[in-house]
Parts: C-alpha cells; sequence; structure tokens
DNA sequence: TAAATCTACGAAACCGGTTTCGTAAATAAA
DNA sequence: TTTATTTACGAAACCGGTTTCGTAGATTTA
C-alpha cells in the first residue's frame, strides 16, 4: 500500500489510466458505477494525486507567493493572516519570502518565480528597492503580480495600499492641534512611496497651518535599532526640541519611549507622539500610544483575493486598479493634552 | 522567446533534450565546449527550469512546510526568521500553514502534505491538539517530521524545545524571592505538553518552597481576549488576590497589564508579574516587564537545520533526538522589589 | 432495418524535465 | 595493427498525472 498512485489503482480496479483520472475528476464520461468504485478504492486506499504530476499539465501549481521585507512586524503578520483566509478557501497555499529590506534579496526571489513554483505573486517592496525592472521582468513572463502597502507606483499592476498622505496629514494636524508646533517625521527610506506619500501629508499639514518644513525636523532612520536610537535622541537633545514627532513605522515606537525615558522626557508633556502601528500593546503602553492604524487584514485579503480573481479568470484587464482602504487615527494618550 | 524550455534549447543547439539537460547540470558526460554552448544560450534566453517538472522524477519539490498555530506572536514570527535563515542557502522555500489553534485544521493541512507538496514539515501543534494519529499517518508515508516548541511527546521525531519546566521553575523561584506568596499560574491548554511542562514547573518550585498548589491560583485561558479580560481580572479581585502572576504566554501580557490598569492596581506593588514573551517592547512597559525569553530564532533554525539533514542524508535514525534550548530568565520591573 | 447518435471506456500524447542505457567515434593499450 | 577503453552524445523510458481523440457497442432516430 506503499506509494499509491493512479497506476496501482487501475492496475487493481482493471481500469485504464484515463477512466480513473476522469472518474475521480468526476467526468461526464464515466458511468456512475464505474465512479463509485473508483472513489471506494481511492478512499480505502486512501490515495492523495501528487500536486505537481497534476499541475504540471496545466502549468498551475496552487502555490501563490508572498514577498515581504520581514515577518517580526504585526503590519505583516496580520496581513498574512488576511492573505490566508482569502486564498484557502480557494485552494491555493501561501509560499512566504522574506526580503529582509535588501534589494538584491527580492530580485532573487523573484527571479526564481520564473521556475513556475508559483501561480502569482502578492509583493511589498523593500526598502532599498528604487528600480523596477526585476519585477517588470516577472510580469513579463505572465506571472500576475499584486502590490500591497509598498508598492512601485509606476508599474501597470494591481495595488493595495492605505491613504498614507491623508493618514499622516491628519496625524500631522491632530498633533499640531494638541499644541504642536515643532513636529518631526521619522520615516524609513527616501525612496518608498508610501514614506513619500506620508512625508508629503506631513508637510502638506505643515504647510497648511503656516508653519515651515524645516530639514532639521526629518529623519530617514536605518534598520539598525542601536542607531536609530542615536538618531532620536539626538533629535530630542536639540536646543530647539521637537514637540511632535510622526513616527512612519511600527519599529521606532520603542526606540522613542526609550529615548524618552533615558532623556526623561515625559510624553506627552515635553513630546507627543503618533505612530504608524498595528500593536495590540499600543493601548497598554505608558502613556498609551496613538496611533494610526492600518487595515492589515483587509489589505491583505483585498490583494489575495484580487490576485485569486486574475489567476481563475485570467481577467488581465484592469492592470492598474488600485483599491485604498483608509487608515484609522487612534488617539490615545501619548498625544495627549496633558 | 516566450517559454523557453529545454527543447526549445535543444533545437537551436541542434542538439539532443538529454545532451542539454546535462550540460546544465553539468555532468561528467559532456564536453566542456557543448556545455559553454549551452549554458551561453540559456543565459541569453535567460532559461529558467521548471521546478515542478525537475521534481517530478526525484520526487523532491525542494519545498518544507511549516505548521503553526498563529503568525501575529513574537515567537513564531521570529521562529520563522530562523528557519528561514537555516533553509534559505539549502536551497529549499518555506511554505506556512496556520492551524489558528485547530485540531480539525492541522489535520487538514497535514493530509494535504501526503500529496507530496513538501519534501517536510516544521511542526508546532494547536492548542487542540490531544491526538497524534495525524501526525503518525503523515510519518508512515515517510514524510520527515521536525516539532518544534510545541511538541507530542510520544512521538518518534526530532524535537526542538525550550526548557519549558524548569524556566517556570526559575520564574516562580523569582517571583518567591521577591517576597510573593500567592502565585498564579496562566496556561493555555491543559493538553499542550509544553504548558503541562510549565506548569509542573511552577508546582515543583511551589512545592519545593513548602507552599500549596492551589487550583483556585491556576487558570487556564481561552483564544478569546475579552474573555481572557473577565478571566484575570475576576483573579486580581479575589480577596486573596495573588500577589505573582507567571504567565505562559505571550498573548496574556496585554490583559495583565489592562486588568491592573483598570482596578488601579500597582506592578510591581500589588502585583508581580513574569511573561513568557518575546516581545520586543517589553522594556518600555510601564513597569517594563520581566520575561522567560525563548530562544526562538535558534529553536527554527535548529528544527529547520535538522530537516534539512533528513532530507538530505536520509539520516532515519536518531528519530528520537531532542535539542534543548534554554530559555532566559530576564529580570525587569514587573517582578522589582518596590 | 439502416443510419445516426450516445455512452463509456482505452490508447496515446502531453506537461518539462532527469536518468538509464546503448553506441559511434576517438583514443589508448597490447 | 588489432583490441580495449574512453569520450561525448542521442534515443527512449520515466516521474504521475491530465486530456485529446478514437471506437466498440448500445441506443435512438428515420
Amino acid at each position: 500500500m506503499k506509494n499509491v498512485n493512479i497506476r496501482a489503482l487501475a492496475r487493481e480496479l482493471k481500469l485504464s489510466l484515463s477512466t480513473v483520472s476522469k472518474a475521480l475528476r468526476d467526468s461526464y464520461e464515466i458511468s456512475a458505477a464505474t465512479k463509485e468504485r473508483v472513489r471506494a478504492l481511492a478512499a480505502e486506499w486512501n490515495y492523495i494525486p501528487n500536486a505537481y504530476a497534476s499541475s504540471l499539465r496545466g502549468r498551475k501549481s496552487k502555490n501563490i507567493a508572498v514577498v515581504l521585507p520581514e515577518v517580526a512586524d504585526s503590519f505583516f503578520s496580520i496581513a498574512i493572516n488576511g492573505i490566508e483566509a482569502a486564498v484557502k478557501p480557494k485552494g491555493y497555499h501561501v509560499i512566504i519570502y522574506l526580503t529582509h529590506e535588501s534589494y538584491d534579496g527580492e530580485a532573487a526571489i523573484l527571479k526564481d518565480f520564473q521556475s513556475g513554483r508559483v501561480d502569482g505573486v502578492l509583493l511589498s517592496v523593500s526598502r532599498e528597492t528604487t528600480r523596477t525592472d526585476h519585477v517588470q521582468e516577472l510580469m513579463d513572463k505572465e506571472v500576475p503580480v499584486v502590490f500591497f502597502d509598498r508598492v512601485l507606483e509606476t508599474l501597470a499592476a494591481p495595488k493595495v495600499v492605505t491613504d498614507d498622505a491623508e493618514s499622516a496629514y491628519k496625524a500631522t494636524t491632530h498633533l499640531l492641534s494638541q499644541g504642536c508646533r515643532e513636529i518631526a517625521y521619522l520615516g524609513i527610506s527616501e525612496d518608498l512611496y508610501i514614506c513619500r506619500q506620508r512625508m508629503e501629508g506631513y508637510r502638506q499639514a505643515l504647510r497648511d497651518h503656516q508653519l515651515p518644513v524645516q530639514p532639521r525636523n526629518i529623519l530617514t532612520c536605518a534598520a539598525d535599532a542601536t542607531r536609530n536610537f542615536q538618531l532620536v535622541k539626538k533629535l530630542l537633545q536639540r536646543a530647539n526640541r521637537p514637540d511632535g514627532i510622526v513616527a512612519s513605522v511600527e519599529k521606532l515606537t520603542t526606540t522613542v519611549y526609550q529615548v524618552c525615558q533615558q532623556l526623561q522626557l515625559h510624553m506627552p508633556g515635553d513630546v507627543k507622539l503618533v505612530c504608524f502601528s498595528n500593536l495590540e500593546i499600543a493601548t497598554i503602553l505608558q502613556p498609551s500610544l496613538t496611533t494610526i492604524t492600518q487595515p492589515a487584514f483587509e489589505m491583505g485579503k483585498t490583494a489575495a483575493e484580487m490576485l485569486v480573481k486574475i489567476l481563475e479568470k485570467k481577467v488581465l484587464t484592469e492592470k492598474d486598479i488600485r483599491v485604498v482602504i483608509p487608515s484609522e487615527l487612534v488617539v490615545r494618550g501619548s498625544s495627549g493634552v496633558k
């Protein structure tokens, strides 16, 4: 009973390979009685068809790739749940690839997708990614790509994003309304489209309130936590220290709190903070953290649904569809009045 | 230049399929000159062999499965990084499957692995899993399984765990040394081996200090955060309220802090807390959180390395190997003296 | 009753590679 | 010079399914 394949079934049933195959796939060509016999034996022998042999003919693996910068980030880990939820009922399997924020890593991964290992790709690009040719090359091979969150704006592929500029605008305006006048913006990349969008929202908010955009208040952070600590510390030690911070990425939450602790700066008294974050523990921080909460689950789910739709219907129209799911500003203690 | 396959290459080069295939795989049968010609055209045409066609013959997909209860948990998301690190240099791909703590989900997922979709499995069982037959069935089909963290103790498969009992013992002893006398234990399952181990460590510590193990102090939490909030709240509203808590799972951190906030209980004054957790933000909580930090990255990496070793060398000996990587008690504010 | 149509199945091609085995030509050994 | 051995390659089987196409026999239609 080892290695039950369709041949063994056919032999036992004294039927041809093709009849067994068709019976199992419920073809109209096969009589009800035969189907029943085949199914019974298949069940008894616990027959499970080889996934890749099946896929060879149709050139479909039922695997989809999810390419992420990292997974130890609540946005992406929640997004994965959304993707899974959308994809599982359709029988697709999720292969996760981590770029670790490296362009070279990302390019190597995408290259591998030309092997037919996956039917389609959900992509959130690395911080380093400025070029588009690696993605374009994949698309040229007719592997469908759907971007989510970190998109490459210029490519003609479907995109699922949140309202980055508006959210940053809201966050900044909120800080302004709380009395802040020297607001800093912490980014992680000058290239990443969503970072630029967020920065633009921040700038626009300042402009709309007749405040100057000061280069000294715009910081691009690194991957290294220690380095970021120093950068933020320096920022908050300045003579004209910022009284408000918009942090564009979850990771920086820890850094800002740590620096404030070390410098004995009081939040929200001395500095107010709003952070793009999906951290559940935002509520239990002291002070609790005001966040721009991104619709991580929905974004993952929506992007995955779009990909599945493309895979199933081959709807190659509307390549440039762009879904925007709004984020939410959740005001908590870190931007409070006191 | 669409769909470059080995046939097209052979035709262009006026060679046979087999010669091209062998040339690309650097077979000794092929002359250096021919290899060069083949490689040159393959490079020019950007030929990438179909992954699954290749795997069909050798019955190897170069995919490995990682089966997890969830991914929005820092232990598992860090573990994934470890797995990736171990597996990528060997050319394996990581497919992630989420059970969402459901036994049925887990069983369905493992069933699918009989299709040859993956070469091997890294498994951390769901909270509900008490039976072992679904895993045994897979192993009977000679799909290698390596357990990590949440193991099924009775199965003859390699296991990578941390020293759960000892860690809980250490955590409890630590609380005792800080003056606690009524220590509660928060678990998430009565079945999960690691939970039982942790509870056992807790009990042993009490016994060794001539303290009774009180059933009223042992709580099994649910999946539902709201429900857990109520449970913990009730616990901390008791007349003889616990003065120390060992929480066996990261998720409960938020709950305990929230309840303390609502009940205006002071940590560590009124209650001290130690939590099994890999949260980076442990340091910025108020008070900062004393943790049992598990070696998540190392555990994932080690388990993956073992699996790869089995896959590559077919070392089917030492099925019962058991690697224990110790956790670390990091004392911070939540179990402080004050 | 003859012709047309269905029904149910099997043979064989196919997906895209890998590997075994056979062999002509070149080279080395006797 | 003859025989043994290597070298370099091609034909074909194979991995495990799916699908096209052909057809015998039963059934329906004219």
